[in-house]
RNA sequence: GCGGGUGUGGCGGAAUGGUAGACGCCGGGGACUUAAAAUCCCCUGAGCUUUGCUCGUGCCGGUUCGAGUCCGGCCACCCGCACCA
């Protein structure tokens, strides 16, 4: 006998060892089904699993029991992103180690997942700031360094020079430290960069190939790797010297009023040297924000030079050039012609500085003279421009380019919006880089054999600053070369390399090397990888080029990583806050803390009411965040699963709320009373609800493999009401055994102690999705939408496949169709096959 | 600023160019109960002159027999912008 009410409290426990003892959920490389590696974005162990984590980790666990059921040999892996700021803050704010802060918290975040029944193959859990998983990072780095693909440059750093630390862009705030208040000073460094670039074209035509990544992430990437065709030239100036630019417009070269070079290009400093006003000009323009978006949207500003750029199409004109805020050295050549009167940037400028503005492409010739009012970037005709005049913009393009390299100005040139890499971190927290600097010999990478360099563990955070570098003896080692006195790199990788190979390792841990070749042919690509759009361009991007870097070294023979790919939305909450009557501020208030209601809400200690604010992503400082923890305590895991999936569609934001939660508890006990009418012994046939498993057993599989979770949510409650109305049948006892397999990668744990309960074999966790008679998916009726002059005036139920003639006579005779019609005389009827009739009077 | 996305009842959403609002939440009414909880049943886009009619998918316009869906232009919000992960 069954109890009256399903107890997550001890079910959900029982299940969950049970699955670990019988190891159903660990990967066998040997097993001759066809493979599935699901994925989801490995976790930053910040503290606690956040409810946008178990949704993700629902939808992976979702695909995986599905695979598993539909006879995949399933790969669905763990892991922890461990590397990372927050842990040397926590060492700052709170006095405890990095690794105990991590460790600690990777131990709950395990256990958090763990009470949520996920099917991952705990087997394989990684920890990427554990030396058995950076050391092989750190072999793989330098054979990259060995092929080429890595290198040193002098680049810009965020310094704040009171705290003696560089900073993050995300730590600096309006410009200051976020600690210090002060000032944010850029300073160059010698630093250690990835060659992306050279997979520039490679990374952009694999694209093509991602048939089954979102549309939007492609075209992100395609904009963000930014391929570009146009000329590089060479402007005369009139101090002697001579300045490339390069431009993706040269058609509009007879509208160039001006010439601006980026604050940091050598012509801008060398301007400095000598004239003071131009240094304090580019003192100014450091001082502002390093992120492209600042640059952007700050005020255009420009320093004239003095110095003149002479036309090349004509010697007697001279451009003046200007040392300008909004170029951006690493782009191009870092100058530019500034073409007012068709690009938005250089037309603010010219309208600041009072630089002429001159259309040099029309709609049309006729249109030449017409007043630009801001810039126009569209097609059109060449005017104003000489021998250009008349060519469409492609012609003069290449009528431009073929002037310059004919008369040896200027080439055709590709240029790349992507650049290389920064990997260097002045931070103790991240993967050592495994070089020595030797006085004599220089670089010297470290022998494989001494890997892993491995942080040390006697660090101190009380003072700013990189502890790696004035730690007492770590960097102090013997030159592997020499043999005399060096220094170990102490810059760290940064943590966006820890992620960009974790999916190989997962395919396989062998002691003594990153991954094992064979393994990794079997796994990969990941068939379903899931994680938040946030990751659309850099994490993936970079996990694209590190496959490609691998293959190029002869390490794997893997093009893309990733097969198809699922961006996720947020989880959103409510936010409840009341003004600070003092200054103003909002003061919020968590959801514990709050009586909700359909009036409103009020908080609990006073019992006034609240504002209920915008709903946001959930976040710790507006406090509008629930604990995964405490919704499984209250109501079990597979309500929280069941939420997860519900409602929103996965891509799409999920609100939280309690009322939803709650309906959620409910169903799962609707379902329990529901399987617990399981009988083996009832007779008889029930077409009509045969017809309807059939069909939800078929739509379901459909929702669950297009990810589309929250329809196949509909269809398990569409056809639990139907299976509830249903008399006692054998049908509706084999409904009832259906609907447990249907809901078992959702809400496993139900489906599990239900499946026992009525006496079948094994686990349903290690069950066969259940089989569809495609016969019963056909249904023989149809309603057909009786239209008038588009219109819905009637719905006819026919025979499917009645002959359109019937249909439109049936139509026609309808008594609602004859009065809408009011005698008009019929022009026109459109009769789609079983779906409508349209009569167009 | 640039690139990308989203917008449908009180709320989350469903809908191969073909019956807008499936399914769920909230709310209302009823049954059961001494009572409550739990459960079950019914109603639930707005308006109107209510056998039915009109309006309605962010706003303005267009294509079509027919537009939530396609096209053009706006508005609002969200994501990313290279040292947050």
């Amino acid at each position: 006998m069954t109890e009256q009410r399903f107890d997550p409290s001890q079910a959900d426990g029982r299940w969950q060892r049970a699955w670990d003892e019988a190891r159903c959920f660990e990967a066998d490389s040997d097993s001759n089904r066809p493979k599935s590696y699901v994925l989801e974005m490995f976790p930053y162990p910040s503290g606690r699993i956040h409810i946008g984590h178990v949704r993700n980790y629902t939808m992976g666990d979702v695909l995986a029991r599905y695979k598993r059921m539909t006879g995949h040999e399933v790969l669905h892996p763990m892991g922890w992103d461990a590397f990372g700021m927050p842990a040397e803050n926590a060492a700052m704010e709170q006095g405890v180690h990095p690794a105990g802060w991590t460790y600690q918290n990777i131990a709950t975040m395990k256990a958090q997942l763990k009470r949520l029944g996920f099917a991952l193959d705990w087997s394989r859990e990684i920890a990427t700031c554990d030396p058995s998983y950076y050391g092989h990072e750190q072999a793989l780095f330098l054979d990259m360094y060995e092929a080429g693909l890595v290198y040193r440059r002098q680049s810009a750093v965020n310094w704040d020079p009171v705290d003696q630390t560089v900073l993050a862009n995300e730590q600096v705030v309006d410009g200051r430290g976020w600690r210090s208040g002060a000032l944010v000073e850029k300073r160059q460094l010698n630093q250690w960069f990835l060659k992306i670039t050279q997979f520039a074209q490679d990374l952009l035509g694999g694209l093509g190939t991602l048939e089954d990544w979102p549309e939007k992430v492609r075209l992100m990437q395609e904009n963000w790797i930014g391929k570009s065709e146009g000329l590089q030239f060479r402007f005369d100036l009139t101090n002697g010297d001579t300045l490339d630019v390069y431009t993706t417009r040269p058609d509009t070269i007879f509208g160039a009023s001006f010439v601006a070079v980026a604050p940091d290009h050598p012509l801008a400093e060398a301007v400095a040297q000598v004239n003071c006003d131009a240094a304090k000009f580019i003192e100014k323009c450091r001082a502002g924000g390093t992120t492209a978006a600042e640059l952007e949207t700050a005020e255009k500003l420009g320093f004239d030079t003095g110095i003149g750029a002479v036309h090349p199409f004509d010697p007697d004109k001279r451009l003046p050039v200007y040392i300008a805020n909004f170029v951006l050295m690493d782009y191009g050549t870092g100058a530019i012609m500034a073409v007012p009167g068709h690009d938005q940037r250089d037309f603010e400028f010219a309208t600041k500085y009072g630089l002429p503005i001159v259309r040099v492409v029309a709609a049309s010739a006729e249109q030449a003279d017409a007043p630009l009012t801001e810039a126009e970037a569209g097609d059109g005709v060449l005017v104003h421009s000489a021998i250009l005049d008349g060519m469409t913009v492609p012609e003069a393009k290449r009528a431009v380019i073929a002037a310059a390299e004919s008369q040896g100005w200027g080439e055709g040139k590709t240029v790349w919006r992507l650049r290389d890499w920064g990997v260097s971190r002045q931070r103790y927290w991240g993967t050592p880089i495994p070089f020595i600097h030797c006085g004599e010999c220089g670089v010297v990478p470290v022998p494989k054999e001494q890997l892993p360099v491995t942080l040390p563990e006697d660090v101190d955070f009380s003072i700013p600053g990189n502890p790696l570098v004035r730690h007492p003896t770590w960097k102090h080692v013997d030159c592997p070369k020499c043999g005399g006195a060096a220094e170990r790199e102490t810059d760290t990788l940064d943590t966006f390399v820890n992620s960009s190979w974790y999916f190989l390792r997962f395919a396989s841990q062998p002691a003594d090397r990153p991954f094992d070749r064979d393994e990794v042919a079997k796994w990969l690509p990941v068939d379903q990888y899931i994680g938040g759009i946030e990751h659309a361009i850099l994490h993936l991007l970079y996990a694209r080029f590190w496959t490609r870097a691998l293959k190029h070294i002869g390490k794997i023979d893997v093009a893309e990583p990733f097969r198809s790919l699922f961006t996720q939305g947020m989880v959103t909450h409510e936010t409840y806050e009341r003004k600070n009557p003092e200054n103003g501020q909002p003061v919020y208030f968590g959801p514990g803390e709050i009586e909700r209601s359909a009036e409103g809400a009020v908080l609990k200690a006073d019992g006034d009411p609240v504002t209920i604010g915008r709903v946001i992503k959930m976040s710790k400082s507006k406090k509008n965040v629930v604990d995964p923890d405490d919704m499984v305590e209250r109501y079990g895991a597979d309500a929280v699963r069941w939420f997860m999936l519900s409602d929103s569609p996965p891509e799409r934001d999920l609100p939280w709320s309690e009322s939803g939660i709650e309906g959620c508890g409910r169903f799962v006990q609707r379902l329990w009373r529901l399987f617990s009418q399981y009988d083996d012994a009832a007779t008889g046939e029930d077409r009509a609800l045969q017809r309807k498993q059939h069909q939800t057993i078929a739509a379901a599989a459909e929702d669950i493999e297009a990810l589309a979770f929250n329809k196949a949510v509909a269809r398990v409650y569409e056809f639990t009401s139907a299976v509830e109305k249903a008399p006692p049948s054998a049908t509706r006892s084999e409904s009832i055994a259906t609907l447990m397999l249907l809901a078992s990668p959702m809400m496993p744990h139900l489906s599990e102690e239900a499946w026992h309960n009525a006496g079948f074999d094994g686990l349903v966790s290690e069950a066969e999705w259940p089989p569809v008679d495609p016969a019963l998916l056909i249904e023989d009726e149809v309603t057909i939408a009786v239209q008038v002059k588009g219109k819905l005036r009637d719905t006819l139920t026919v025979a499917k496949g009645l002959p359109q003639v019937e249909v439109e006579a049936l139509a026609l005779a309808s008594e609602k169709v004859q009065r809408a019609l009011d005698g008009a005389e019929v022009r026109k009827v459109i009769v789609v096959p079983d779906r409508l009739v349209n009569i167009v009077a």
